[in-house]
DNA sequence: ACAATATAAATTGTACACAATTTAATTGCT
DNA sequence: AGCAATTAAATTGTGTACAATTTATATTGT
């Protein structure tokens, strides 16, 4: 059906002298790229499945484990610690509102900010989440020390991925 | 509400013991999460900067990655090869297309499918392409061996996350 | 041959992400 | 006190992701 002129290898260095030369920098890069990507898409088409009992998205979810752990937060400090700016806690905010899980309320110290803290039902939410993290585990099928491992890889690269966004920022204007 | 406690996270915790202590589940699966999606959402954040002289979004770098590879292919390929579905290569290809870096067009021996091929420019932005893998390497200041072994424990992932979605899948009768 | 089925993209609708801007409230400075 | 600068959310606009549906084309079974 195909022969070697449907597909072709494209570029791979035109003009080179075709001399072997190492890997292609740029297919390092896709593999690289296409991991954390790939990984990360499909871990929020996992707990898709897992969350739509409770109603939640997996950004949803994180929101909530943040604030199980710690609530009430400002709009900001939640952003601090999951990594995320108001253009996108602010609707999604909205919605775990308008599910009764938690409440926006401004902060009579300083009415610029905007306080999150949980409702009953937003509390009471969090045993029905308990069976999750050990459902993922079961499903994975790997051991914890692994993923242990996996996370700590992961923070160091969002440390370096920190420094490398800052060092950027800094040299500008 | 209980938790009047002053926030403690993100502190590279003394990496809490092997086990036995009652860790609450849902402070790993945090903590887990957390990593790979503040790590996806950071390098999606660091490669907005470098792609901009390009007029590329990431998604975008990473089909024209693909291309480079190899071209021409249809969407369902693609999508395959990125694992991503029509919905959202269909709008992205558009685009590439109206930047002039792609074609799209039927193929004539299944006018159900899109073939989707690189144009002179596209095939050209290659070269401009070509310096980023480096500077993503040096800004991160790791060693390849590092990298590398990241994206090995996160292809490792992925399979384990392709197996927990078709036995999800697979179930039932 | 042709209706039933299957397949490939495109479309629709919801929900993130994030840059850039806007709005509103607080702080600093004189 | 008065007002510029700062800060915190919200808003706006673009671009993914993906489930569900639709459209168009190809394949199958009888």
């Amino acid at each position: 059906m195909n022969q070697d002129a449907t597909r072709r290898e494209t570029g791979a260095g035109p003009a080179t002298g075709a001399k072997g030369e190492g890997v292609d920098p740029l297919r390092l890069d896709l593999q690289l790229c296409f991991a954390l990507y790939g990984a990360s898409n499909r871990v929020t088409r996992l707990y898709r499945t897992l969350l739509a009992p409770l109603g939640l998205t997996y950004p949803q979810y994180l929101v909530m484990l943040a604030l199980w752990e710690t609530a009430p937060r400002s709009v900001g400090e939640l952003g601090q610690a999951l990594d995320l700016d108001s253009g996108t806690l602010t609707p999604l905010l909205k919605r775990l509102e308008a599910q009764g899980l938690v409440d926006r309320a401004r902060d009579p110290r300083d009415e610029r900010r905007v306080i999150i803290s949980l409702t009953l039902k937003g509390a009471a939410l969090r045993e029905k989440a308990q069976p999750i993290p050990g459902e993922v585990v079961c499903r994975l099928g790997g051991d914890l020390g692994e993923l242990g491992a996996l996370r700590e890889a992961l923070g160091a690269l969002q440390q370096r991925l920190d420094a490398a966004q800052t060092s950027d920022k800094t040299s500008g204007s």
